[in-house]
This record gives structure tokens, C-alpha cells and sequence, in this order.
DNA sequence: CCGGATGACTTGAAGCGTCAACTAATGTCG
DNA sequence: CGACATTAGTTGACGCTTCAAGTCATCCGG
């Protein structure tokens, strides 16, 4: 039966399955706290987020996609509704006409303010409390090691 | 500044990160390999891959989509779509009228065969073999803890 | 053995993400 | 300078997931 694939060992296979199955629902999770409790999906709030921290509290759009993992196309259509919701307000950059900034408004900043405490709450007893510090250190040497492989662009 | 929240530390705040990172690219990358070399999407091609390796090729819904980690609503979807494309049947259980069993068709087993190799090969390269033995065997305690909190009902 | 409760799905509508096409501004090179 | 390429972002259509509502079968208490 050799076809010239490696197929998975039993311990392979069952270190794939349990970080699959993480991988599908821990967004869930995330996502679900957040849309419960302030009305924002994880996305939405990575971008408030992304804003918030950034000086002027602006940031152009490719930039602030590359922050928030998704495309350019998905942001546009984020920040569009975010727009609409007076969250945060877009303009064409001085120096460069192409370049949209965005801004992160009052109102946006304090649905983020309001919305950050439960989040890292969530993300604090979900994951990083159920993980010794070690784990932590392991869990990021991991992640990093594979992240090289699947985005081979962003070696950070 | 102590509104009672635990805010991240430096080093937990790069965990999670690099950790958040990965949990959002690595679902588009193997749908991406997927997609293109076998017209499957991941969700598809753990439905078939659930059913091919079940007793009679054959599985209850229920039962389908805790193993593909997906809901009853979209597993039904899901599978409608398969069947239209003649990959999978349905037919109520005989015992229990409330009951649908899903088989794999020849057609669809072809298909799950065609793409598996690919499939399992792309994870290799992306995650087995981006990490030591050692590293495979924390992943899973990693996975396992977190799982544990945050799908509570599934302790396995 | 009848009627309400529960269980196991299915369905339709609404919202979100992706893809491809499009617009507009800026570089570049002869 | 002028044409063409490139960069940055937006848009619309389409497909998929979710959510709420609906269907049908089975269970159970009186």
C-alpha cells in the first residue's frame, strides 16, 4: 500500500484531531462571548482594536487588514457597517489619494472600551488560565513554527 | 487602574497572538488546498471522510456533525448539497423515523480517495513536520486542556 | 390510547466572506 | 509629457453559515 504518501501516525493523528477541532471552535467561543455581550464580532473588534492603538487612533486600511488576519475586500465591507454604525470614519490620505485611513470615533472607542474587559476576560479562563507558563511559551513557539509554514510572506 | 480585569502580561498577550494568528489562517489554507485540488471544502471532506469510516459507510446526522465539529443546521445543509452532487444519500433510520442516516456513495468515496492524499500530505507539510515529536505531543495537551474549557459538555 | 412534550432533523431568510471586476490615484519610462 | 502599469481600495454577486421557525416521529403521563 505504499503510494508514495505519508499518512498520519495513530499519536500524529491524534494530536491533529484534538488541535483541529480546537481550531473550529474556539473562534465560536470567541465570537459568540463578544456578539453577546457588546454586539461585535471578534473581526469587528480586532479592527476597533487595531484603531484604537494606533496613533490618531488612525491607521490606512491594507495595514489595518494585515492586523486584523483578513483581506482587504473583507475589511472594506467591515468597515463599511462600522461606518454606518458611527464606530469609525473613513478618509482619503493627504499625501496619497489611493490610501484610506480610518478612524476609530468616540462612539467606536467606547463600544471597544466597554467590550474589552469581557473579551480578555473570556480569552484569559478559555485559554491562557487553562495553560501553565510553560504551555504559554510552548504554545507560541508552536504556533510560530507553523504560521512560518502556512504564511511563508510574514516571517516577523 | 484596577477595574478588576486581568489584563494580558507582555508574554501572554504574544501567546495569544501568534496562537490567534495561526487559529485564523491555517482553516484558509486547508480549504484553499482542498478547494482547488479536489473541489471540497474542509468541512466536506470531514463529512465524507466521517462517513467513509463508519460501520455500513453509514452515519446519523446527529452524530456527523459533532464528529465534523459543525452544527446539526449545517451539517443539513451540507449534506443536501453532497447529495445533489451525488456523493452522499439519505434515508431515514429504520428503528427510529426521526433518525437520518447518511451513506457515502461509490461516487463520493472516489471523490474522499482522489483528495486525501493531497489533504493529508498539505497538513504534514504545514503542521506535523513544522514541529518536533515533543512539540506534537504539548500541542495535544494544549489542545485537550483548552478544549476542555471551552466545549465543557465533550470531556472525552 | 390520547395529547402534550421532547427529540431529530429540515427549511428559509438574513448576514457575512470571497472572488472577480471595477474605479481612481500614482509611478515609470520612453 | 503621455501612455501604460501598478497600487489601493470599493463594489456586487454568489455561496455558505447561522438563527429562528417549522415538520414529523416518538415518548410519556394520566
Amino acid at each position: 500500500m505504499d503510494d508514495g504518501v505519508r499518512w498520519l501516525e495513530q499519536d500524529e493523528l491524534a494530536s491533529w484531531m484534538a488541535f483541529a477541532a480546537l481550531m473550529f471552535k474556539l473562534p465560536g467561543a470567541l465570537d459568540f462571548q463578544l456578539q453577546r455581550d457588546s454586539g461585535l464580532s471578534h473581526f469587528e473588534y480586532l479592527v476597533l482594536a487595531g484603531l484604537s492603538e494606533s496613533p490618531g487612533r488612525s491607521r490606512r486600511m491594507s495595514d489595518l487588514a494585515g492586523f486584523a488576519n483578513g483581506s482587504l475586500s473583507r475589511l472594506s465591507h467591515v468597515v463599511k457597517r462600522l461606518e454606518q454604525r458611527g464606530f469609525v470614519e473613513r478618509r482619503p490620505a493627504e499625501d496619497d489619494g489611493r490610501i484610506t485611513v480610518a478612524t476609530i470615533t468616540d462612539a467606536g472607542y467606547d463600544v471597544l472600551v466597554a467590550a474589552a474587559p469581557g473579551h480578555v476576560t473570556t480569552v484569559r479562563e478559555l485559554v491562557i488560565d487553562a495553560l501553565t507558563p510553560e504551555q504559554l511559551v510552548q504554545l507560541k513557539t508552536i504556533a510560530d513554527q507553523i504560521l512560518a509554514k502556512v504564511d511563508p510572506g510574514k516571517p516577523c
